[in-house]
DNA sequence: CGTTTGTTGGCACTCTCTGCCACTAATTGA
DNA sequence: TCAATTAGTGGCAGAGAGTGCCAACAAACG
């Protein structure tokens, strides 16, 4: 089987995961149930997702990997901040309306169920990482220099509070120009700290 | 039973957790191993510990209120720098000696077991919460406030990168000088990134 | 001293997750 | 074209993680 197969597999899953999981809680929802609700066996669930949890990475790594994109080709000649108006349009690029929306009712349930909070806590981590790959290139500093790994962890902090916060205000429908806000309130704090290099 | 017998019993447990994961890994480690050892049922074992990972909280909240103590008596005319540099000896005043070793190595554990790095992160949490109440106060604004949420994230994320570095640092013997430069480098960061306030 | 309250341990049970194996489908190679 | 290999799937059994329930026991209280 194709690794995109495998992938667009796994995302479907997903998908059914976090239905069940807004509807009914994580606790009361049972790996048999997903399995049953995605069409496969319970034993091949296991195998995509080896603690129920992780259901929502798929999801969730979009958001991250939408980030981690820009960051990449972010010019050297530009501040961040400049750089992140012209290229930052969250989500919207690398997933359909549908899926945003996923997303942020994802981050909106890890406020009250702790295990998902977790699992989205660990992939930031990751992010984090990928995000002090960038930032040590750009600084010419090792990646394991404490300025280093501090910058991308105020960076880091800067964007989990906006993505928690435009989950919160987007309870009930997201707009455009939320998404613009947000984009606009990351550039400010990010100004705040002097983080922008 | 008294409270504090019952927090004692609680650390007591968790020591002997910490130990077994350390020596054999988290998953080798079995909730009823660990009872026997802290010399109590496994049903017992279950109900102080809702899951296993949990056993590294007792001690990991040490260090965490540490911190916070030191922050709630910061007086409203200091600098924070200087106020660390006062009143701020990391672990030493509010535990013994193993503990602090104890502490540092349950850091270092949750580099190689995510289910402990899930944990840590969590508690990380729910201090940089107590940290945006002290922080909201300061800057007379209220506590949902996105530049409290923002700065107490960022400073948050400065404790946990000091943190890190420190148990890395002293994964063969702490000194009071390591401490020392611990805390000159999480003055240094907090300058750097305008948080000190 | 009897009652109440809280803690403990044992037991049975569900759910999570893993190892193992047999089955099937696709790919490869002669 | 026909094996032989390879990889994914599902079923089954079983260990471990937790939970609900109940009986036993101890401390506090009237």
């Amino acid at each position: 089987m194709s690794d995109e197969q495998r992938q667009r597999q796994r995302v479907d899953i997903s998908r059914h995961a976090v239905r069940l999981f807004s509807e009914q809680g994580v606790a009361a929802t049972s790996g048999e149930q997903i399995a049953h609700a995605a069409g496969v066996s319970e034993r091949t669930f296991w195998r995509y997702f080896p603690q129920k949890e992780a259901c929502v990475e798929p999801l969730l790594t979009k958001m991250v990997d939408a980030f981690c994109a820009v960051l990449l080709d972010w010019p050297a000649e530009l501040e961040l901040i400049d750089h992140l108006r012209e290229a930052y349009s969250p989500l919207l690029d690398s997933a359909s309306d549908e899926d945003i929306e996923a997303v942020l009712a994802v981050v909106r349930l890890t406020h009250h169920e702790p295990a998902l909070r977790a699992a989205y806590l660990m992939l930031r981590e990751r992010a984090e990482d990928a995000l002090a790959d960038v930032l040590a290139q750009r600084m010419g500093r090792p990646v394991v220099t404490i300025d280093v790994r501090v910058r991308a962890a105020a960076m880091s902090s800067v964007l989990k509070v906006a993505t928690d916060d435009i989950a919160r205000a987007s309870a009930e429908g997201i707009t455009r120009d939320a998404l613009d806000a947000h984009r606009e309130q990351i550039a400010g704090a990010l100004r705040g700290l002097s983080l922008s290099l």
